[in-house]
DNA sequence: CACAATAAATCGAACGTTCATTCTAATTAG
DNA sequence: CTAATTAGAATGAACGTTCGATTTATTGTG
């Protein structure tokens, strides 16, 4: 995840990000940080500008891992419903391995907090952009519905999100199962049928 | 929004709910409560013990407020599929016309902040028992594949929040065709299908 | 290789500010 | 007059940040 950063920023952004899960900006104090982290509040300084710095590092770091995650499944499929699932496989799948990063940014994305120069990253570099362009093909091809392809993509974003919150909060368990279902069921939301009903 | 309150509690509430959205609650002051609500910080301490009683209290007061609000829409509906479409227009409706408390919601219902016995009230009192319920229904009568009926309406819920939220963001206008369209959509992502499709 | 000279990194105590909360005096209402 | 309410200065704790001292690493020189 912090694959860029030296031993020391490394410690101190995976420790940022531990507490502020467990407790929230406000309550994640330096003296904590460092702490916890091991470095000194002095240390911390010379290789952060603030702590805003860290958090907004922290951000940027999560939302470039996360993206090159989806990105590489959606690149892996061959057909365009194979990208869509392999794609959205991705974004499930980092819910459930990372689910500190993918709270974070959940929790975060929206908070005056994070610069908004950081936060255009989230809706256009990282992964929204393929697959806005993967949904806009889908239309072309007439696989699906001519709505707003990026109305669509945050749609079902949203959907998988909301998924992952309530099963990180224990209000059910995910199968593999029940989220092929779900990502299908995405699928058919939004397909352009041409069939006819025989009752 | 809120009625049961008094003229000094209701100011104090607004003025907390416009700050927040426009800071955040670390950068929300007491100080800066009392003076654009006109009320001091002494009398607020009157009112209210602290703080986070505030916020909490700010938090109750529009989850019930959005739940009586979505309940009303349900309710109206004579088939499941008008309670459907009436339940979710008013989830949709919140996000617009009282966009703060919905943003207020969306970013702290997460938040250590607010304590848990007031978060529950997310999960059960509200709507979502309601809908719960209603998606039960329609699994029953055949109408929605045999998913896990909360799991579904989270994933509709996400849907809404996720299309409301990038509507906030400027990512794209919504009118009130797509809107509908991404009701229907959603009916439609886990409807129960007996059909033969003729290519 | 030895050893000085310089630079980089680390530390934590101290500083100054901010902020939630308290307290007391003043004001209002019944 | 009495009790409730309001006001805002005072309090004290918490916190982000700075700074000078100390240690560790790197480079230069004979």
């Amino acid at each position: 995840m912090f694959e860029t950063y030296n031993k020391v920023q490394r410690s101190v952004l995976e420790t940022t990000l531990n507490i502020i899960i467990r407790k929230e900006i406000q309550a994640t104090s330096m003296a904590l940080i460092a702490k916890e982290s091991g470095v000194s509040t002095g240390s911390i300084y010379h290789y952060f500008q603030s702590k805003e710095d860290i958090v907004n590092e922290l951000y940027k770091a999560i939302v470039t891992f996360n993206g090159e995650y989806v990105r590489e499944g959606l690149l892996q499929g061959r057909t365009i419903r194979e990208k869509f699932e392999l794609g959205w496989s991705r974004v499930i799948d980092l819910g459930k391995k990372y689910p500190q990063g993918f709270q974070f940014i959940e929790q975060y994305s929206f908070s005056p907090y994070i610069y908004d120069e950081v936060k255009q990253a989230v809706y256009t570099g990282v992964w929204c952009e393929p697959m806005n362009r993967l949904y806009e093909e889908a239309i072309q091809q007439k696989f699906f519905i001519p709505l707003n392809p990026k109305m669509m993509v945050q749609m079902h974003y949203g959907q998988f999100v909301y998924m992952l919150k309530a099963e990180l909060h224990g209000i059910y368990e995910l199968t593999s199962d029940s989220v092929q279902e779900a990502i299908r069921s995405c699928w058919n939301a939004v397909q352009l049928m041409d069939v006819t009903v025989i009752e």
